[in-house]
DNA sequence: GCATTTACTAAACACTGTTTACTATATTTA
DNA sequence: TAAATATAGTAAACAGTGTTTAGTAAATGC
């Protein structure tokens, strides 16, 4: 019954098209505005149609928050080729910022953004995340193994890390950063120099 | 002409009422379970009244979100009697942090929410995180002055510790904590301890 | 060829923030 | 004091939202 597999096929490309047209709307004017009506009127479905394919409008955003960690998880490994734990750790730590400056309705979703987490609570595993930690976890365990960082427990030294980068960007991305008065070219450069300095006091 | 006075104050009132509702319901149920006519029910008028007293929603959580960091900077401000500027500092780190256990609504209000940020776009001043970061950077000022962390610019610095506390606290308050796979109690514990690190690695 | 399953949708439900047109009361003016 | 005006409040509507239900038309299985 090669039918059966068409239909699964169908399936999958009627959930891909559901989502490339949710990521476009998604990335264009943010989540408020996709609405499901939206998303729909896209791909010129019944708003009725994306309920046989997905629960609900956070499984859809479910789907997008997975796929922006894969984005982010491929550009962090690229630093896999960098020898030094330490260079490595500072290459990782400036793509992060990077990749919230330049894809900030991503970032949010992520790691702000209340929707995606209903369906993570059911899943009692957080893959996408802990794939990427997982990785901040190995170098920093690499960097206490050549002593280049001051000695402490390794997860709350990963804690703190991931920490402090999030809360740099995630004051950038909702806008608190504006305490600063300054262009936000500017307010860019200081939150990367601040990574710097938190860095250097990092360093053993 | 004391009626206008009279008047006046009645408008004010008024304004107390819908603010002291939404601000209880707010607590209770969260931003979005507060509708107009949750808070209008909740003081038994219709919603239309309400947009005699505020422009919009947004304008009454605005008015939430001040009252909230009127009540940090009471709590932080406690700290002023501490002499030693890194013991006043570490006091208003884990003071921050608690306010955010203990309150994570308004922290949220304050700190991650878009909704209070329209209205301070508006005032090309934001006085309430002014005045508590002003006094951060009054403790680092002094801390800098008396050698008791390492040497490095006051506003950069400033940062760095906002990020860095606010990081910790954001990623607990959106539930992204989760990937500890741990009891809340010990997450604290965590967070506490990453602070500790964090102002170790920070001393002179 | 007929029964059944599948894919899809129009319409409705229960909400949301916000605006408009209207009423009843309070205040001011003649 | 009586008429004119200003104020306070509201019912109903507008334009949206996520989601569900009942019903139709086409594809598939027998």
């Amino acid at each position: 019954m090669a039918i059966k597999e068409r239909k699964e096929r169908e399936k999958q490309e009627m959930r891909n098209l559901i989502i490339e047209s949710a990521t476009h709307l998604f990335l264009k004017q943010g989540y408020d505005k996709t609405s499901i009506r939206n998303i729909a009127e896209d791909i010129e479905y019944s708003p009725a149609t994306i309920y046989l394919y997905f629960k609900d409008k956070d499984e859809i955003f479910y789907v997008i928050h997975e796929n922006a960690f894969a984005i982010l998880d491929q550009e962090l490994r690229k630093h896999d080729v960098v020898a030094d734990p330490f260079e490595r750790l500072a290459a990782i730590g400036r793509t992060y910022i990077q990749f919230a400056f330049e894809n900030p309705d991503y970032y949010d979703l992520m790691f702000i953004m209340r929707a995606p987490m209903q369906q993570i609570k059911n899943e009692e595993k957080w893959e996408a995340l802990d794939c990427a930690f997982g990785y901040l976890l190995q170098t920093l365990t690499a960097c206490f193994e050549e002593k280049k960082i001051r000695q402490a427990d390794l997860h709350v030294t990963a804690i703190m890390v991931w920490s402090y980068v999030h809360g740099l960007v995630s004051l950038y991305v909702r806008e608190r950063m504006c305490i600063l008065m300054m262009p936000d070219d500017a307010v860019r450069e200081v939150l990367y120099g601040s990574f710097d300095l938190f860095l250097a006091n990092l360093k053993a």
